[in-house]
DNA sequence: ATCCCTGCAAACTATTTGCACGGGA
DNA sequence: TCCCGTGCAAATAGTTTGCAGGGAT
């Protein structure tokens, strides 16, 4: 309902292939990429094509609903927005990818706008390196 | 002189396809994308393959002589590796990359460290919104 | 003399776009 | 009924890879 308030109140139409993208996304926890979405799209609807999927990832993130982050070498990921600012900490070990929330996100925000005067809307943190797990290795 | 150290320092060869692609990148005051390197390297030497221009871009990341960066949704860019960690400003007005430095950073890989026990090897931070020029529009 | 690097061309992956039809409002 | 959103297929963009010859050491 989430979604379909968000499309209407935008004049968009609530349709299945936007329906089903939405489904995926929040059945996850970690991040998907766009393939691995059209792959599980897919699998609920082998009708779905990949070029909405696509169009479908574009409007969310137009919408706010979710963000892309550009965490590897390779495709973008993508996962519903969160409401403050995390950091997403990618383990090189074993690839694993995080979130983390911290005030200093807000302090630096800060430290922009009056060390640098640049007007910060979004702050993105990426830190790789050993997750706990592969840390002790 | 820095290159060849380091490409002999790891028992590679200097050759002039790694020389033209350090020059460009070193010659640059901003991010390159990776086809306007292999442009840069073309005017220069117009022989040198864009397959080459990759190898030697992975090359020198992996030598932590360059550092690639994903910041729009479009290719990667590459710039010479910074001494320490570097914050990317991008203006969504006018597309300009600048940089900033703020000892905040450090504070943030010590946070990752006690509160998430994850050992930091490199952070990046982006943040997207308005540069100072642009701010005042 | 050895074998690392390169140029070339082809393959690949992710993503975008034009078009005509069909379903949501 | 209207026209937005979709499926389809083809096009694009960026990047990677196999191979054989040439140059750096």
């Amino acid at each position: 309902v989430e979604l379909e308030r968000a499309l209407r109140d935008h004049g968009h139409r609530v349709t299945r292939p936007r329906q089903v993208v939405w489904d995926v996304l929040t059945g996850s926890d970690r991040h998907l990429s766009a393939p691995e979405i059209i792959e599980l799209v897919h699998e609920r609807d082998p009708s779905i094509n990949a070029s909405s999927t696509y169009r479908v990832l574009t409007l969310l993130a137009e919408l706010s609903l979710v963000r892309e982050s550009r965490l590897g070498d390779d495709a973008s990921t993508w996962e519903p927005r969160h409401a403050d600012s995390v950091i997403h900490l990618v383990c090189d070990a074993c690839g694993v990818v995080t979130h983390h929330h911290t005030p200093i996100v807000d302090e630096l925000a800060r430290d922009l706008d009056r060390g640098a005067g640049f007007d910060v809307g979004a702050i993105d943190v990426r830190a790789n390196g050993r997750c706990p797990g592969c840390r002790g290795g």
